[in-house]
DNA sequence: CAAATAATCGAACAAACATTCCATATTGAC
DNA sequence: GTCAATATGGAATGTTTGTTCGATTATTTG
């Protein structure tokens, strides 16, 4: 056999070029591996940067990224990263009119794809929503009531429970010391019996209100301990105990409800609870 | 007046160099007009080309490029360049616009308010992203994978852990047998022992990946359980097990990422098993 | 019609580019 | 542990790049 080269199969678009990296990801070298990865999680600094800028990013040399090409084929990285510039050529025309092709792409012809697509529109609406209807004033005041708190009770149950399991989450990894109540049954009450009015407390229900929810966040109230609660309605029996509350009205998809809305405001309230808490303790500083 | 170039109001984006040449093409001379004329109807071409290509293609000389640049402020071709290619490589082109709108109401005035708005716009991109990143093909197959189970093992730990819990919390309102793994120390091993190739198991784990999650979704699938997971990144170790996986990547706010088009994928997921389950039974008993 | 001004061309240039090559390091087989 | 094979880093290389600049052509002005 001459030296000539069969024509092999190389990849000639993105979605080629993809599966055969996810395909041969697991036998390439160290280095190979990282250009893979950095490849697929950023195809636009590909198409866009040159091959010094592009290594520099991904930390490898520019000549892994020629042998990175050569590895699938190419000739050498110039044509690999012509795939991802037609990936980008093709792809740019469709956000001109996004909103049109959502309800007639791909997912409406399956009758799962028109699920998804029913949640994906929901949740577009429920965030449109919460912009408009949280006040910043209160959404501010919220936040800093919360960050004067020495330990924060987080009050959630059944649909709300998620809600307050992420934040819980956010906070460990901000290094708030907070509280998850409502989830193994029975030792709620002695672990609210410790909290204090130097404490504060965050309950979140929708409707069909959880009693013990609402229950709780009452007791804390008449004890001086500080509540913030989210609800679904001004009519919420969780509003009487809140010293602010926030009504987030999350918008259905055939009668179920997403949390996507509610997601985004629990993390911007994280979030914005621990940038105050950073600045209370500079000021307390100097 | 010194000949010291006084900053003069260079186009920023594509908006604006679109106006500014519209507004001054009659008063160009041929090849400049003849360049004008280039540029808006290839855009594409002007990100992507060397001057030397996009020069032969207009018809005109490379230095005419560079002139044409300079007229309209830019200090060459290349930094007019990079407004054609920053045009591709903003995501989300249509929520730019709400964003401008939502960028001078009462919320950015105050901290907080910022923070909110920054954690809605990243969650109305995530959406955008999951509408065009999940195969809907893939999305009816995984349905229907986990609608015939008999139960359905949810895996999720950390921050992929409020997913889990919504999904469990809809599947026993919507009466599918469901079973979470990770809540409990200790207990896992023996739970999903009871798991058979007639199950399936649903495993979510977003970077940094909790290995555990990584290392039962293994152990099931060895087993001949069929499973489904979610991950942010298809480098993740978790696609390897699953027999369909599905990718979504999370826009982030200042570092921070909610799980607003996670939550939306999950809800859409759940009542898609659901739907495909009622269909199955309906076809046993004809 | 002639002079003056502006626009264009195309060659020349230096900087940046992708690529190659080879010495060194790492890995895997025995 | 030793050796062979492969992978890697980094400097050298020849090419291509965007840009500049003087000569040439077109356009305007008096």
């Amino acid at each position: 056999m001459s030296d000539a080269e069969v024509a092999e199969d190389v990849p000639q678009d993105f979605d080629a070029l993809k599966a055969a990296i996810l395909e041969r990801k697991a036998s390439l070298p160290k280095r190979l591996k990282q250009v893979a990865a950095y490849a697929l999680d950023h195809p636009d600094e590909i198409a866009f940067g040159t091959a010094a800028s592009i290594a520099a990013s991904a930390e490898v040399q520019p000549s892994t990224l020629v042998r990175f090409a050569q590895h699938f084929g190419f000739e050498g990285f110039s044509s690999l990263q012509q795939i991802f510039r037609a990936r980008l050529r093709e792809r740019a025309p469709a956000y001109e009119d996004r909103l049109k092709s959502l309800g007639d792409n791909d997912h409406s012809r399956l009758e799962s794809g028109a699920i998804l697509n029913g949640f994906v529109a929901a949740a577009h609406r429920s965030l449109d929503n919460v912009a408009t209807s949280v006040d910043p004033e209160k959404f501010e005041a919220a936040a800093d009531l919360l960050a004067r708190a020495e330990t924060i009770y987080l009050i959630a149950r059944r649909r709300s429970y998620p809600l307050s399991s992420y934040m819980a989450y956010a906070f460990g990894k901000l290094k708030i010391r907070c509280q998850t109540v409502g989830t193994a049954a029975g030792i709620d009450e002695d672990l609210l019996s410790m909290a204090s009015p130097r404490d504060a407390a965050f309950a979140v229900s929708f409707s069909p209100y959880a009693t013990e929810t609402v229950h709780q966040a009452r007791l804390l109230a008449t004890r001086g301990v500080p509540v913030v609660s989210l609800t679904d309605s001004a009519f919420s029996p969780l509003s009487e105990s809140a010293r602010f509350w926030f009504e987030i009205v999350e918008a259905d998809h055939a009668g179920f409800r997403s949390l996507s809305a509610s997601m985004a405001f629990a993390m911007a309230l994280t979030v914005a609870v621990a940038e105050r808490r950073r600045r209370l303790a500079s000021q307390h500083m100097e």
